[in-house]
DNA sequence: TGATTGGTGGCACTGCGTGCCGTTACGATT
DNA sequence: AATCGTAACGGCACGCAGTGCCACCAATCA
C-alpha cells in the first residue's frame, strides 16, 4: 500500500486537483444525476477529502462552472480598456469574446454542461443567476456611455438584456449544432445579426429613424397636395 | 393554558397560515438577516410546527415571494386567449399585468420584498432564476408569433430579454420611488417609453422604416426638382 | 537542522429539506 | 346527531450541504 499522495501543496499541484475536481464532478452528474452525487462521491473520485473540495469550490453547484469569476472579470476588463467614445457595436461584441472563449477552449466540457443546466433545476437557476450577473455587468457599461441620451438608463437596461440573450443564443446554437471546434466564428456571426435589432444600432439610434421618418412622412403629404398623382 | 389553536383545516384556514408565514418571513429577514433567521424561527413565529413550514413552501427562499407561479400562470394565460395576429407591442404590453398587479396590490410587501433582494445573495440569484422564467415564457410565447420572420428565433430571444428587462426597469423605478399605490399606471407608461427600441416596434420594423425613409427621401427629392419652393 | 507557512484531512456541528407516522380537526354521509 | 373518511397537523429521524476547528504534513527559509 503507497502512501496517499499528497498534491496540492505546489501551485501546479492545485491546478491539477481543481482539474480532477472539476472532471469527476462533471462525470458523476452526467452518469448518475445531479442530486444522486454527494460532494463525498466528487471528492472520493479525485483522491481528495471531502473538506478540501470546499476550499476549491464555494458549493457543489460551483463545480459545473468553475470560471464564471475569472470570465467575468475579463468581460469587465475589455469595458475598462475601451476608449470613452467608441461605438457600441463593436464594443459589445468584442466584450463577449472571454464568454466564447471559454466555451470554445473546451468543446466536450462545455457540451456536458450545457446538457446539465437543461435537464437539472438546480443548476438551470444557477446559470440563470449566473448569466444575471453578466446582465448587470453590460448594464452598468452601457449605462456609463449612454448617460446623456434621454431615457438612457432605459436604453442601458434593455440593451444589455438584448445583448446577452444575443450572446447564449449565439453560444446555444453553437452547442446545440455539435459544439465543432472549427466553428470559432460562428458565434460571433450570429450574433452581428441582431445587432440590427438593438436600440443602440449601428450608426443611426431609433429615435432619430423615427424623427427622420416623421419629417420625410410631412413632406409626402406636401408631394400629395402639391402633385397628385396621375 | 388554551390547547393550541389548529387553522389550517380549512381553506380559509389555509390561506391565514400561508399569510403569516409571509409576513414573519418578510419580518424576521428584513430585522434580524436571511442567514441568522432559521425555518425553525419562522415557524414558531407563525405560531406553526416547523414541518407544516415546508407544506406551504419549497423551502426558506420561496416564502419571500411566494405567488410567482401563480402570476406566471396568469402571464401564460394572456398570451393564450390573444389572437394569433394581434400586434405584439400591446400584446407585450397587456402580458405584463398580471406582474404589476402582483406589486401593485401590497406595495409595503413589495417594497420590503425589494429591499431584501438587492441585499441578499441567496434571494437574487432566486430572483435572477425567478426572472428568467418570464424570459423564458415570453421567449416561447414570441418564437411562435415571429416563427415566418427572417431570424425569427433570434428577434424572439432578445425581443423577450428586452421586454423583461424594460417590465422590470419599470418596476424597479416605481419601487425606488416609494412604491406609492396611486401610481398604477407609472409602470405602463415607463415602459411604453421602451416600445420604439424593441425589435419588433409598434407597427414597423426598424428595417422597413428605412426603407420607407429611403422612398420618400427619393420622392421629396423629385419634388424638389419639379416643384421648387416659392 | 529547526521554525514558519500553508494546504490537507478528519471530526463535529448547524441547518435545510424529506420520509414517515401517529394524531386530530373538519366535512360528508346516513 | 353520531360516525367515518379525508386531509392537514406536529414530531421524530435521517441524509446531505456547508463551516469552524484542530492536528498533521510538506515545502521554504533562517
Amino acid at each position: 500500500m503507497a502512501a496517499p499522495v499528497r498534491r496540492g501543496r505546489s501551485a501546479e499541484g492545485r491546478a491539477e486537483v481543481r482539474g480532477d475536481l472539476v472532471r469527476a464532478a462533471l462525470a458523476l452528474f452526467t452518469e448518475h444525476g445531479y442530486d444522486e452525487t454527494t460532494v463525498d462521491d466528487i471528492a472520493a473520485a479525485a483522491g481528495v477529502g471531502r473538506r478540501t473540495f470546499f476550499r476549491y469550490f464555494r458549493g457543489k453547484e460551483d463545480a459545473v462552472s468553475p470560471d464564471h469569476e475569472t470570465c467575468l472579470a475579463r468581460v469587465d476588463a475589455v469595458f475598462a480598456a475601451a476608449h470613452e467614445t467608441e461605438p457600441l457595436a463593436p464594443l459589445v461584441l468584442r466584450a463577449a469574446d472571454p464568454v466564447f472563449d471559454l466555451y470554445l477552449d473546451s468543446p466536450a466540457e462545455a457540451s456536458a454542461r450545457f446538457a446539465l443546466t437543461r435537464n437539472v433545476a438546480a443548476l438551470r437557476d444557477r446559470e440563470a443567476a449566473s448569466v444575471d450577473t453578466y446582465r448587470r455587468l453590460f448594464g452598468r457599461r452601457l449605462r456609463e456611455r449612454l448617460a446623456d441620451r434621454p431615457d438612457g438608463e432605459l436604453a442601458a437596461a434593455v440593451t444589455a438584456a438584448a445583448v446577452v440573450a444575443a450572446h447564449n443564443m449565439a453560444l446555444r446554437s453553437w452547442l446545440v449544432d455539435g459544439a465543432r471546434p472549427e466553428a470559432r466564428d460562428t458565434c460571433r456571426a450570429t450574433f452581428r445579426r441582431v445587432e440590427t435589432m438593438l436600440p443602440v444600432a449601428p450608426s443611426v439610434a431609433a429615435d432619430d429613424l423615427a424623427v427622420i421618418a416623421t419629417r420625410l412622412e410631412r413632406a409626402a403629404a406636401r408631394l400629395e397636395r402639391t402633385a397628385p398623382p396621375g
